[in-house]
DNA sequence: ACCCGCGGGACGGCCCGTTATT
DNA sequence: AATAACGGGCCGTCCCGCGGGT
């Protein structure tokens, strides 16, 4: 049966997986050992390796693929779910903002705190948080034009957008504090303008 | 005298604070071990908990210090010698622009991964990278109220320019390109423009 | 069909334990990992408790009786391949040496190492290799008399003879040289010289 | 003080060493674990990184180096306290019979087990294992020397008689009998013998 | 009935951040 | 203020059963 595969799959290494991406998401890769996340999915020591022969890495990758895959869909789904390029932005944001407070400042991006830590330290790393990264300005894109946004101000304004938004759960997470998410709204807004004649 | 006392000071207590705030800079707070300072810093083993009795968390604290203050203080000249407030921002990204460039994109903001790692395992921390992104955000105001941005428009606009660039360091430093800098500059320009009424 | 039975076990069992023995032989029994053994086979992990229900140890064993048999077998077609006891006593030494040689010093003993390290841990590892240093003790004795040597010194010759292959086998290993074996060839025909009066 | 300085020094790092080399002697490279040395030595588990930075490979390196000069001591002096060439080396071949027997059949070479379990895996360890052979064949062939046995000779069988007592120590341990000890004592002897002309 | 993918505890060695001694 | 030593804990992986497939 499909529903029984999944569920044993989720059971074993499906788990463990989601554990690693919310316990990468809270403390960071470093932050975290695989004992946390072992601990935080029941899963004993020996079992990981099998899923995972390549070890902490792997995890890693597959985690911020995990995270990854599961935001964009998101982004898509707001973008579905707005009548409008504004609409759409503001959900992203406010999403994003009750997201933290819920958490109490906890969950932040899951991807950022690990790209920053292994930006160095791992190639597999940086790609796999490099795709995620690109998936969503992908997706915001895609919801903009879906909005009539030309299309080669799409790209920039997408990028714009989730700096903006990195930018801003930085700031909130460090200052536990929603202001610069909502200070951020204004930017949103203001990229969503109609370009000037340049000159 | 002064400068000797700087200089003799930077010999074992300053230069190790150099070498930590450098190696957190690039491969984070946990991804450092002491020994990578005290070896970058050329410094003995044992000194290290007579200048830090607190161990590493002290020096996280007093190297997000360094890295802050003197971040503060290149924003400060920035603004000093910018003629209008649109050269100031410029100046401010396409400088870190270039650092990154510069540095292979191994340094980026000295402040980000440290916050984020340690976001929810150290207070001190978290602390110590709010008050440096708070001296960032009031030096970028009072660079903006030098050219007569509106005081209550001048600390919003600091909190999204000061978001803007660390987003788009982080996507920058994850892509390793320069693009997402180049394109957070519309975003500089644009919160500049006279606010509109709200209607 | 015997043939097909024979290859039949040899693809399963046999084949596990060949790869044991070799492995064994090169690395020893504890820098010999399950994992290794599986994969020079190409075996599947769970099937080999189906093959040696009592795990390593088992395996162990059965690769040294295979060893230790093969060479039994080879030391008696050297002798019947040979036309006096010296000629007996190089060949033996002779074709330990061009053996080692062929594998680049990395083929010695199959028995020796597994027997040294296991010594004290297993009683059975240690029976195991017994068995098969005493097979080899045997058939150099037969070979001996053969030969016309006294059986009273046949026994007491084949364990010398044995010694010093395995001494030499050993030096030349570490030295990567063979000129253990070589020096060792004249031990063996010292040993044949007539007994004198012991007077 | 000099002694107080000894013994400080032999309590934190000649300790450990001490039960390092006893424990590869009897158990092997593979089979001891760095937590049977520590226990033996009752060293605590952090100091061994300070003492040996490059972990279990310096340790054994070091472990061999230990054993092996402690056994050319011991062979200059059995050349030293014997009167002829067959004493000296019944007396070796005695002495190392007589420390099988006491310890149970525990304690063989210290260096063999080692050295074969490495000559494949660790360059630096058979390295080691190499050295200290050869300055046993060396103190052999110089109490061969002592004993006016011509130079030409003296090193060809020095050799031999290492190979023999190495073989029978393998064989005596293996087969928990003195027998193979016993008998290679006549190959020692018969090598005393004058050479013949090989025609 | 034979086989094997998957999962499970247990150490293995390494190294980290730290404290007494001097 | 620097050498010497210290436990704790991390990651890897090792050797081993339990259930489903064929």
């Amino acid at each position: 049966m499909i529903f029984s595969l999944m569920a044993k799959d989720l059971d074993s290494k499906g788990k463990t997986l989601a554990a690693a991406a919310d316990l990468f998401r809270r403390q960071g890769y470093f932050g975290t050992a695989l004992q946390d996340i072992l601990a935080a999915a029941g899963s004993p020591r020996g079992s990981l390796y099998f899923h995972f022969p390549d070890g902490k890495e792997q995890i890693g990758e597959a985690a911020l693929k995990l995270a990854g895959d599961a935001n964009a869909r998101a982004i898509a789904q707001a973008a579905a779910a707005s009548k409008n390029a504004e609409a759409f932005l503001l959900r992203l944001i406010r999403g994003m903002a009750a997201h933290l407070e819920n958490t109490g400042f906890r969950d932040g991006c899951p991807i950022a705190t690990t790209a920053l830590e292994t930006a160095v330290h791992s190639e597999a790393l940086r790609g796999a948080a490099r795709d995620a990264f690109q998936k969503w300005e992908t997706e915001i894109r895609r919801g903009l034009e879906r909005f009539a946004i030309a299309p080669e101000d799409a790209a920039s304004i997408a990028t714009c957008v989730l700096s903006q938004l990195e930018g801003a759960l930085l700031l909130a997470r460090t200052y536990r504090s929603l202001e610069p998410m909502q200070r951020a709204e204004r930017v949103l807004t203001l990229l969503l303008r109609p370009r000037e004649s340049k000159a």
